[in-house]
DNA sequence: CGGCCCCTGACG
DNA sequence: CGTCAGGGGCCG
């Protein structure tokens, strides 16, 4: 389920506690969330390794090695990433683990399996993971009205499906484009070749002040993350839009409405955001 | 674009 | 029982 600033949290949160880590052993319960290469190479190629960074791309995790080597995951909708003592209870659906030099252990538990890695060596380009597809980090100063004008205004889908493209503006899932959707004042369901270019300035400015406050809201100590199994989305409270269907708009107070485009459950305001 | 696929579990 | 879930890839 994790979107960008559920992803940014687990790295930061994570980081600190596997830099300078020694992976000694990898246990792989299931092979097939390695998806690049074989899980044999895979364990093969990474034990004996040590980490020195973590970094997020898009929604994408990274687990850099000090050989140049990278660990690429995804986490999809069920994903779990978290550092535990050895003899810590394990979750159900823990399909790896990366036993570390200080005891500790980083797992992966994913109940519907959507998630994968893939292990990229130094020398090596990835066309694997679907990380050099991606376009703009939220953040990026590149990313202006014009460069979603570009992109979009000659294209007929829905400005909800622009969004949710990771090769224009990486990062964004379901619930985020809502809010971004909801912020910048524009239907759902619009077409984006009926935009207007104050439109795309609004959604251009809504992108990165909607990641921005909901990394922030997300912010969680290592402790409770662990406590609370990376389950805790704390800036849920926050959502203006998404899962409050039925509900009155917080901006005009009429009725919020759910609708589906793209075969993804939307919810927006009439009142805030047209109906066109 | 829509539809179907990958999976399990929660909820009505 | 059916529907839905904050992921993405593929196919027509």
């Amino acid at each position: 389920m994790p979107e960008l600033p559920e992803v940014e949290t687990i790295k930061r949160v994570l980081e600190p506690q596997v830099k300078s880590q020694k992976i000694s052993d990898i246990t792989a319960n299931r092979t097939d969330i390695i998806a690049y290469p074989s899980a044999e190479i895979f364990c093969e190629k990474i034990k004996d390794q040590t980490i020195s960074a973590m970094d997020r791309r898009g929604k994408f995790l990274i687990i850099l090695l000090e050989s140049g080597d990278k660990i690429i995951l995804h986490l999809r909708m069920t994903g779990c990433l978290l550092v535990t003592m050895h003899d810590d209870p394990q979750e159900k659906h823990t399909h790896i683990i990366f036993h570390l030099s200080n005891g500790s252990e980083l797992r992966f538990s994913d109940t519907r399996r959507f998630g994968r890695f893939w292990y990229i060596q130094s020398h090596e380009e990835d066309t694997y993971s679907g990380i050099s597809r991606l376009g703009l980090e939220p953040f990026d100063k590149n990313l202006s009205a014009g460069y979603l004008e570009k992109k979009f205004s000659r294209c007929k889908k829905t400005v909800k499906g622009c969004l949710l493209d990771q090769s224009v503006v990486a990062g964004i899932g379901n619930i985020y484009s809502d809010e971004i959707l909801f912020r910048a004042k524009v239907c759902p369901s619009r077409p984006a070749n009926s935009l207007s270019g104050c439109e795309w300035e609004r959604l251009s400015a809504a992108i990165s002040e909607c990641m921005a406050f909901f990394i922030e809201k997300n912010a969680i100590t290592p402790e409770e993350y662990l406590e609370t199994k990376g389950q805790d989305y704390r800036n849920t409270p926050f959502l203006q839009v998404y899962g409050h269907d039925g509900e009155n708009c917080p901006v005009c107070g009429e009725i919020l409405c759910r609708t589906v485009i793209g075969g993804r459950s939307s919810v927006y305001c009439p009142g805030c955001q047209g109906n066109l």
